[in-house]
This record gives C-alpha cells, sequence and structure tokens, in this order.
DNA sequence: ACCTGAACACCGTTCAAGT
DNA sequence: ACCTGAACACCGTTCAAGT
C-alpha cells in the first residue's frame, strides 16, 4: 500500500503532501521501468502511481523527451568510470564496460531510448566521458583517435545490453530447425544457458574489442 | 499522386482494385520508415496511406509485431552473408558485418525493435545465422564458442546502426563545455565530421573485434 | 506555485455488419 | 474473403479555471 494512491477527495487545485517534484518523479519512474519495463514508462501511467493527473507531471517535466533526460542523469549514477585514473588502460575499460552494461541490464528496457538522447542535459554522463577520454590520453592515444574508440566501445555496450533484453528464445528456429543444421548445433552446444548466454557473449566481444583497440590503436 | 489515396466514395465491403495482401503492406511500411521514420510506421498511418482503414490491415497482419516480422524478413533479404563459402573468415566477417550494419542504417529507426524481435518468423534471417556459423565451423572453431561470437558481433553491429540514428549533436556539451576540456579537445580533433564520424567509429571497432576475436578463438 | 478537468489529436485492437 | 464503421481503452500535450 503505498501512500501516493489515488485520492478522489482531494479537491481541485488543492497541493498534494509528499512535494512530486523531480526528484519524486524520476524515483517513482524508475520504479515503474524496473518492475513493468520501459512501455509501462508512460506520462499518464507515471501520473496515476503518483496519484496525481498527466497535466500535474506536465508542470514539472514539460515533455516525455525532459523525462527521459532525468531518468538518463539518475542512472548514469551508477557507471563507475572512476578506474581510468588509478589503473591501466586495459584494466580500466575492463571495468566500466562492465559497469556501463551493468546499469543498462538492469534497466534494459530504457537502452533504445537512452542510447540516442543528446548528452548535453546530463552532465553525470559528461563527466563520465571526460574521465574515459583522459584514460586514453594517458595511455598515449592521439586526440582524433580517442572518440571513435568510445563511441565503439559504447555501441558494443549499447547492443550488447539491447541483446540481454530480447526474449529467451529469440534464437527459437520454429519450423525451420531443419534448414540450420551448423547453427542450429552451435546453439545446442553453448555452454551457458539462458540469461547468462548473453553474459558470456558480451565478455567474449568486450576482451576482443579491448585486446583489438589497444594493438593497433591508430585504427 | 498516389493511387492509393484515400477514396471516401467507396460504399463499405466493397473491395479495393489494388489487393493490398501481406506483400503490398510490406513494401507501403518499408516506404514509410524510409521517409518519416520508425514512428511513424503505426497501424492507423499505415492504413492511411494504403487508403484503407486500420482494421482492413489488422485482416492481414494480426497484430502490430506480425507486421514487424514481415519488414525483419524483407529488410535481411538486404544482408550479404555469400561470402563465408569462398573468403577467410575475417574477410567474410567484413563484407557480412558491413552490409549488415549498411541494411540498418538504411532502415535505422527500426534497429530497436528489430534487434530484439524473435528470428523464428523470419526464415532469412536463420538461413544468414547457419551461413556465418559455417564460416566459423569452417576455419576451425568449436561449436561451443560460434554463437557468443557471432552475438558479440551482432551486438556490436546494432549498437553502431543505433549510433547512426543519434542526432549530429548527441555530444553537444551545451553549457557544461568548460567541465569536459580532454573529451571536448579529442571530440574537435576528430578526422570524420558529421555522419561519417559515426561510420568511422564502426571500422575501427570492426577493424578491432575482428582482430580480437581471431586472435583469441578460445574465449 | 501547483493542481484539476476537459479537450484535442492521436494510438492498437476488436467485432458486428455489410458486399 | 475482405472491408467499413463504430467502439474501447489507451497515449502525449495544452490550457483555462480553480486554490
Amino acid at each position: 500500500m503505498d501512500a501516493n494512491t489515488n485520492d478522489a477527495s482531494r479537491r481541485r487545485g488543492e497541493p498534494r503532501d509528499g512535494v512530486p517534484g523531480r526528484q519524486m518523479i524520476t524515483r517513482k519512474a524508475l520504479e515503474i521501468v524496473s518492475e513493468h519495463g520501459h512501455e509501462a514508462l508512460t506520462i499518464s501511467g507515471l501520473a496515476r502511481a503518483l496519484g496525481v493527473t498527466p497535466a500535474a507531471v506536465h508542470n514539472h517535466a514539460s515533455s516525455k523527451q525532459e523525462l527521459l533526460q532525468w531518468v538518463q542523469e539518475e542512472i548514469m549514477a551508477g557507471v563507475d568510470a572512476s578506474a581510468f585514473c588509478e589503473l591501466p588502460l586495459d584494466e580500466a575499460l575492463r571495468r566500466w564496460a562492465r559497469s556501463y552494461r551493468d546499469v543498462f541490464v538492469h534497466h534494459a528496457p530504457l537502452i533504445p531510448v537512452i542510447a540516442v538522447l543528446p548528452v548535453g542535459g546530463s552532465p553525470r554522463t559528461l563527466r563520465m566521458y571526460e574521465s574515459v577520454a583522459r584514460g586514453f590520453a594517458a595511455a598515449g592515444w592521439p586526440d582524433e583517435e580517442i572518440v571513435d574508440a568510445i563511441v565503439a566501445l559504447e555501441s558494443f555496450i549499447f547492443g550488447s545490453a539491447l541483446d540481454a533484453t530480447a526474449p529467451l528464445d529469440i534464437f527459437d528456429p520454429g519450423p525451420h530447425a531443419a534448414s540450420i543444421p551448423t547453427f542450429g548445433g552451435a546453439l545446442r552446444a553453448r555452454r551457458h544457458p539462458g540469461r547468462q548466454a548473453a553474459d558470456a557473449a558480451f565478455q567474449q566481444g568486450l576482451e576482443a574489442m579491448i585486446a583489438g583497440l589497444l594493438a593497433a590503436p591508430a585504427g
């Protein structure tokens, strides 16, 4: 039983007891995404969960885009980019990439929307990029190669997190199993079942990309 | 002027001249996505473009999910996985990955939806996986490593295509430019401007991942 | 300052009724 | 077989009116 249940007896214009504000709205939004997926994150549903009207939410977040930026800022707080000033580049990249992906696996359904969200509205995201860039620079990378490397890693991270949101039976060939003997055999030979499969693929790809990047920093 | 403009004078129940059917619906859906982005691909809008009611579209595709599977099957036809039976694995992977990404950059806004769509409904997608798996197997890869490698590459491909859909100014730091000296400098030092930036990051990442995978097939 | 209530222009989906 | 028309339960967004 939540204190924010809809109270139909409240008269119009009467303020609510708990000030909604950005903080409470963002918190509730993350709660909804965690429990019911990103398709459940609607202004209307959020307002319902807060016990107010959709128009009241719009009074704080002037658009759904702004609401998503609040969520982005909140989520990026979980990404750990602290290793770049203490560890060698490869180890720092490993830690950063894992925590980055973990955050988006935990809030998986938000990936496609946050991956294309401008970062200017999220100071925390900018600080993360600054840390990663410093790691590359400290390792002797030339300025003009750094952003491409970061974008490539981030693409892999987002793609992997996206993959982790796919249904477990995404590779189920259905009635066409007979036409894919090799791939079907490879599917059955996999070491890690269910949810762990996506993790294993991420680990393998991350090691490959880091090794490949650090072996050929000239692009 | 399209022949499919809405004809309000047609009486109810009267069949249309051009049979809509799966083929015409899919064609129109791709047209809409190419011209107006994936957010414009709605059953209602599609019906409007076809000059019928939304219910008429539902008569063929019983849900939006089914419509998207038709689109998936159509789009995957553009992915070239033919190189795996004629070229060395690394070169075949390069060709496949580039054509795969090109297809989804061309139909960019569909990535987040198709990336998590079960493949059982798309025979063409299954055939593609079979070709890639055969390429790995022919190169001597053990069965249990193949799927993870494919998934890792695919995650990077989807992530890169997703990145290509991001607004050009996604890295614009806005009022916080002063707080990111290193990253800001790296942004200005990039060799490739605008749309080419995403391509460059993809190329660098692809070479890194292929090199990394083929150097350590044991994962 | 902040909310309600009502409106507007949309969605996807279902289904009886028509031809 | 295939479509229309109407309905249902939703969206995001705006805005006058209330306190």
